[in-house]
RNA sequence: CGGGGCGUGGCGCAGCCUGGAUAGCGCGUCUGACUGGGGGUCAGAAGGUCGGAGGUUCAAAUCCUCUCGCCCCGACCA
């Protein structure tokens, strides 16, 4: 491609608006333009982009025997409602109503794909003869995100890759799910992104049933716990605290004691006004599972994990509880909430920091009051199996594994695969028949990789302060030409030669023909990031030379004009299939 | 949904508090000349309903009210 044929709006500037290095590279380099809030074009240079890890995605789908299809993302409101998801989705769900003739029809933009899938599966698949299958498609997703944010990473539009797979026994589901999960390894290894995969929330089925794949990167939204001694990885809300033994500190307990403590309803309020730590306090929170209340224990400086929560609780809905109860509860307005003398008789549950904590400090369950001096053991009396890990980890907690250190990293959620189970095969009725002629529901598990996460995610962590850096595997192009005078014939005959031969060789070549000073081209090469960048200049050319340079390295070779071509394919050839050279670069 | 910030030629900004002349600067764009290895120099030019509506005033980019849009923090996120 010639720039002066294409559109690439390469700009000086920071767009306003524009704050993470991604999000600002990608608008600089003119790879995307905002439409709205959550809403981009993709401007020539980033289509290329996108469509180089579509196609990474695509053919590792293809190696592990999945099989691709395309659905609409036009869906009838009627599939959700069968699933229950309308209520679940809520706002985020995009629907509409259209006029056919004389009546409405009520529709959803797909925000994924299971329901359409599964009734799909229905019509078609009856017989474990058929089974297992995985189906995907490459598709733009609908969501309408309560805030969008960071350019293409959190978009009410986005173009997904969502497998699905279809099995009859939960060991063929196991082993679809290892093809998947060994896919996506390579899927990522090929785009030259540096990710963890972490153990996620696992629904229904339990135990090992899910995994995020993470970009560690300062400005990711998720948050993961990982230990650097054994390798332990986690999302925030899945990661175990692991356990350590009791420490009780050995000092003497002390008296009860109340203490004013007027318009101080919080830990920070109470600490100021006490002179203590948050560690020394207890945190009383009121929930309601299913809908019935409970009372929860913290340490003061914890923050609660409601996933943890709501299974010791063995509940299936959880929610903190709203201040008329907490009231009710407690006796006491909200802030003041407290273990000792509670209005009513309610389940309580316990963390297992509090083992370790000597003469707390926590709410008397009376207006402006706290307790000083509250031993759990000795003034609770709570059974030890009301004891449990119920919060998020903090950095520094063992790991579950090890009992090693964790430490806190976030991260961009770039796939994720999951087993379903028979959730949506069951509301869906989507069965087959056994090899014993039984009817039972298909075991289903869903893949999901955000295609565009994996450009801007790749564009997070690999940058400088000129500009991209891409790998050969998603660079726009893999090749920039750029003669220094354009209005000289013999270099731009040279230049269109080289140019030809490269594009015969199979090798995607920008060439900069603007006539622009060599610092403007200089600079919009660093910026738009292509990997090897080849200049032909009077300063070769007269030796028959020419220049080249990966963009990651920060000096340049002469090669040969002489079969430069060739050597040119074969570098690019050799960097395409292992990414070995860009991923060998130093990490800024 | 709560809190904060910002809307002024294509882009980045100043002007607003304290109302007053033709709305200014840098970049980019166009024309011409010189130039030619890291965003050049000179000369000239085009391009703006100051986000929108209403109000106050002799007079509004500037003050007031409403409204739309964008961004950030938090809450939420199958």
């Amino acid at each position: 491609m010639r720039w002066t044929q294409t559109l690439i709006p390469t700009m000086k500037e920071t767009p306003e608006g524009a704050e993470i290095p991604s999000h600002i590279l990608m608008l600089r380099s003119g790879l995307i333009s905002q439409v709205m809030a959550g809403a981009y074009t993709y401007m020539p240079l980033g289509l290329r982009a996108l469509r180089k890890a579509e196609r990474i995605v695509r053919e590792e789908m293809d190696a592990a025997g999945a099989v691709e299809l395309l659905m609409p993302a036009l869906t009838p409101i009627s599939l959700w409602e069968q699933t229950g998801r309308v209520e679940a989705f809520g706002d985020v769900l995009i629907q509409f109503s259209v006029r056919r003739q004389n009546r409405k029809v009520q529709m959803a933009l797909g925000p994924t794909h299971e329901e359409v899938i599964t009734d799909l599966v229905s019509r078609y698949v009856s017989s474990y003869r058929q089974m297992p299958v995985i189906l995907y498609q490459i598709q733009t997703k609908f969501r309408n995100e309560e805030r969008p944010r960071f350019g293409v990473l959190r978009t009410s539009e986005f173009l997904m890759k969502d497998a699905y797979s279809f099995n009859a026994s939960v060991e063929s589901l196991d082993e679809s799910y290892d093809k998947m999960y060994d896919a996506y390894c390579k899927i990522f290894d090929r785009c030259g992104i540096e990710y963890l995969s972490v153990e996620a929330e696992s629904g229904p089925i339990g135990g090992d049933a899910s995994h995020e794949f993470m970009i560690p990167a300062e400005n990711g939204e998720d948050t993961i716990a990982y230990c650097p001694a054994c390798g332990y990885a986690a999302n925030l809300e899945r990661a175990e605290v692991g356990e350590h033994g009791s420490r009780m500190p050995d000092v003497p307990m002390e008296e009860l004691q109340d203490v004013a403590t007027p318009d101080a309803g919080t830990i920070a309020q109470v600490c100021e006004m006490l002179d203590c730590k948050p560690e020394q306090m207890i945190k009383t929170l009121v929930y309601m599972a299913d809908d019935k209340p409970l009372v929860v224990l913290l340490r003061g400086d914890r923050e609660a994990n409601e996933g943890k929560i709501r299974r010791a609780a063995g509940a299936e809905r959880l929610a903190l509880a709203e201040p008329d109860i907490i009231e009710k509860v407690t006796g006491a307005p909200v802030g003041f909430a407290g273990p000792i003398g509670l209005a009513t008789d309610v389940p309580i549950l316990v963390d297992r920091d509090l083992l370790e904590v000597r003469n707390a400090i926590t709410g008397a369950n009376k207006s402006d009051t706290h307790t000083k001096g509250v031993n759990l053991d000795r003034d609770c009396k709570i059974a030890a199996d009301r004891y449990a890990d119920l919060r998020n980890v903090a950095a520094g907690d063992p790991c579950p594994r090890c009992g090693q250190k964790m430490v806190l990293r976030n991260a961009i959620e770039v796939g994720h695969v999951f087993k379903l189970g028979t959730k949506y095969s069951e509301s869906l009725s989507a069965r087959f028949l056994d090899d014993k002629e039984q009817l039972n529901p298909i075991i289903m598990g869903c893949y999901g990789i955000g295609v565009n996460r994996i450009v801007a995610g790749l564009i997070e962590n690999n940058h400088d302060k000129f500009g991209i850096i891409w790998p050969v595997s998603l660079a726009p192009y893999e090749v920039l030409l750029v003669p220094m005078k354009v209005g000289d014939e013999a270099t731009m005959q040279l230049a269109d030669t080289l140019y030809d031969e490269l594009k015969a060789a199979g090798v995607d070549v920008l060439i900069d023909d603007r006539d622009a000073r060599a610092g403007v081209k200089f600079k919009d090469a660093d910026l738009i990031g292509i990997p090897l960048r080849i200049v032909l200049g009077p300063r070769g050319l007269k030796e028959g030379k020419l220049e080249i340079k990966w963009r990651w390295e920060s000096e340049a070779e002469m090669i040969d004009l002489e079969g430069a071509a060739a050597t040119i394919a074969e570098m690019i050839g050799e960097e395409r299939n292992s990414s070995a050279c860009f991923q060998a670069r130093p990490r800024n």
